[in-house]
Formats: C-alpha cells, structure tokens, sequence
DNA sequence: ATGCATGAGAT
DNA sequence: TCTCATGCATA
C-alpha cells in the first residue's frame, strides 16, 4: 500500500491507492503531517518537524482527517464513512457499547483497541490508515452478519484475543494493565436489543 | 473522546 | 532520524 503523503519525502505530490489497484493523484498540498495554520510557518522544514515531530504527526492526522483537505482521496476511498455507519450499527446492535465494552468489546479487539474503534468511527484516520482499516472492519462485519454471526462465531471471534501487536505493547511497556472491563452477556445484549427494537429505539 | 507514549517501518 | 499507526490512561 502506497502512502499519501507518507515517508520522509518533502513536499510534492502524493499518491493514493485506488482500490482497484492503480495509483491516482492527490493534491500537491496534501502533506499529512503539515496542519493548515503551519502552512506558512517553518514547520514544514526538516528541523522543525524533528523539533516537534510527534506534535506535527497528530496534528497531522486531525487535519488530513477532519477533513475536506482528504480531497480526491476520499472519493477513492468509496464512502468510508458507509463502512464507518455499518460498523457501528452492527456494533451497537451486538451490545458493544462504547463506555461499557470499551474495547467493544471483545469482538472488535481482536482487530482494534477501542481508541482506535472510535477514530474510524470518527473517521479520524489517515488516508492510508482508512485503506487499511476500512477492509479488515468489512470483514468483521461481515463475519457478525446476521445470517453467519452465530454466537459461536462471535466467541471464535472473542477467543482470538488481543491483537499482536497491542500483546506485543503490554508486554514490553512499564505502564500498569488496565483493569479488565465488564462484558455484557451475550443474552441480555440481545435481550435489550430486543427491547431496543420493540421500542423503536435505537439501542445505545 | 482524546492526549501522550511507544514500537515499527520507511527513508 | 523521521513518520506513522496504535494502545494506554484519563478527562
């Protein structure tokens, strides 16, 4: 997968990845790690982004994310923000609630932690990251679909664990380890979407 | 929901 | 060294 605006490489043009495979042109002003209010500053050169280059990173994203500045590449991405609607119906409707199940619990962590369930959410993503996310999401959406989403399937989902990379995270870090969150069982979840549902509310 | 930290990969 | 994606901790 090719960046949009990734890398070391100075300003110039981006490319992003047509799903289909082939590459298309983003606007030349396109530099994610730039925000908008540093455009006429020196922090687009080498040594301020070293200086500040953690800042410029998420400040980057906020704004490549935030928004309209995705310009073309948005288009290519087809709708994340369709995906992002599924996802977080399907989330809700499983029981997955954000401050409960942080972590939506468990089915979702077997991809993404929470914080970053909620930037997709969001659509607080890269360019990149969308591309990235969006497909591996999909799938989990379509593997809790109704039709195959047996609660068997979930638990096979849940049983899979941490991902990787966040086990890899824990295991070196010097932070403390959260306490483990409540779960909502599988039959009151659907015991209070049925309610939900009967109610013609959405469940939250 | 978001600030900050961190490890990995790219350059 | 730089950039990025992602997770923990917490407001």
């Amino acid at each position: 997968m090719l960046a949009a605006g990734g890398g070391g490489a100075g300003p110039g043009l981006h490319h992003a990845l047509h799903e289909d495979g082939h590459e298309a042109q983003l606007e030349p002003c396109l530099r994610r790690t730039w925000a908008p209010t540093d455009m006429h500053t020196d922090m687009h050169t080498p040594a301020a982004c070293t200086r500040r280059a953690r800042t410029c990173t998420r400040r980057g994203r906020w704004w490549f994310v935030g928004g309209r500045a995705l310009g073309r590449g948005r288009a290519q991405l087809g709708r994340p923000g369709a995906v992002r609607q599924a996802f977080k119906q399907r989330r809700i409707k499983l029981g997955f609630t954000r401050p409960v199940g942080a972590g939506a619990g468990h089915a979702v962590r077997y991809v993404f932690s929470q914080t970053t369930i909620c930037r997709f959410e969001a659509l607080q993503l890269s360019f990149k990251n969308m591309c990235k996310l969006k497909p591996l999401l999909n799938k989990w959406l379509e593997e809790t679909d109704s039709s195959s989403g047996s609660p068997t399937n979930l638990d096979k989902i849940a049983a899979q664990g941490p991902s990787v990379r966040s086990a890899r995270h824990r295991g070196g870090g010097q932070r403390r380890a959260r306490e483990p969150l409540p779960q909502v069982p599988q039959a009151l979840a659907h015991e209070i979407t049925g309610l939900a549902d009967s109610l013609q509310l959405e469940r939250r």
